[in-house]
DNA sequence: ACATACCTGACTAAAATGGTCAAGTTTAGA
DNA sequence: TCTAAACTTGACCATTTTAGTCAGGTATGT
């Protein structure tokens, strides 16, 4: 059980977004150095960003990204989510061997998987951008 | 970020050796046909639990693993951690590159993943074997 | 026109996952 | 005493995921 760091680069991208763009457009060449990620790993990350209406960008010169919504708007988990970290619970076989077959008999585990995806996401879903940035507040401008 | 099966398959595991145990140790090889997981696989998990005294297991003939604890006194937390599935945050990058060096500017993310951690772990902490004992009363003997 | 910055897709090395396989040792019971 | 059941140990492996890199684009402000 591990969490993975694409969604911990797409959190602290998305602060460090927060934290600079109010007017103009940030790119992601600024992000990249000022976190310390790569700048191809950070296209990929903000192209997922861009499909679920996170971020919205600005091409050519001077172009960059900047928020959507608000950052008290944006929870964690619309941004792991985006970038597909959302909590998988392992599949029970489809072809019940023995144990879960989704019907009459699932497996002991089955309820106590669901139980924590819950209690994962409800963490997630409370926690926003906002929050982070109240936390981090040793602004650069 | 993902739950894997290697504690699903733990958990499994000992709730079928805590229905059937009682007086007879209960072989691997039951546990293997009653939860359709590999007798092999099933070897390996097992040594982890013994060491970390979950289990106790007698050799030859007849023998077999039974519980060293009650269930109530089992909590999920033991299990998943004996068999590696503790819940690990990515590490921050030892040689700061621009973010968390673990001293004065810790990484934005660092005390979310933290808290998150705690959370989950909390979790698992209050539950017990026994608790899902509960859940699945189809008791077959 | 040209540098800046977004955009896209293919590719890859390394690690983790979910096992299998082989070769034991121990012990109950015939 | 022999043997089969069951634990014990460690090596091995295929597949998938992760965390990127690389190589090309396309759009646009100056």
């Amino acid at each position: 059980m591990k969490l993975t760091s694409k969604g911990r680069y797409a959190v602290m991208a998305l602060v460090d977004l927060a934290r600079f763009d109010t007017i103009n457009p940030v790119s992601l060449r600024d992000i990249s150095l000022r976190q310390g990620i790569s700048l191809d790993y950070l296209e990929q990350i903000f192209s997922k960003l861009k499909k679920n209406q996170i971020v919205k960008s600005t091409r050519g010169t001077q172009g960059g990204y900047i928020l959507s919504k608000k950052p008290i708007e944006i929870k964690l988990s619309n941004i792991l989510n985006a970038v597909d970290e959302k909590v998988k619970t392992v599949q029970c076989k489809k072809e019940s061997k023995k144990g879960c077959n989704g019907k009459a008999t699932k497996c002991v585990t089955h309820n106590l998987w669901d139980e924590l995806e819950t209690h994962i996401n409800t963490f997630f879903d409370k926690k926003s951008l906002q929050d982070l940035l109240k936390n981090n507040s040793e602004r650069v401008n």
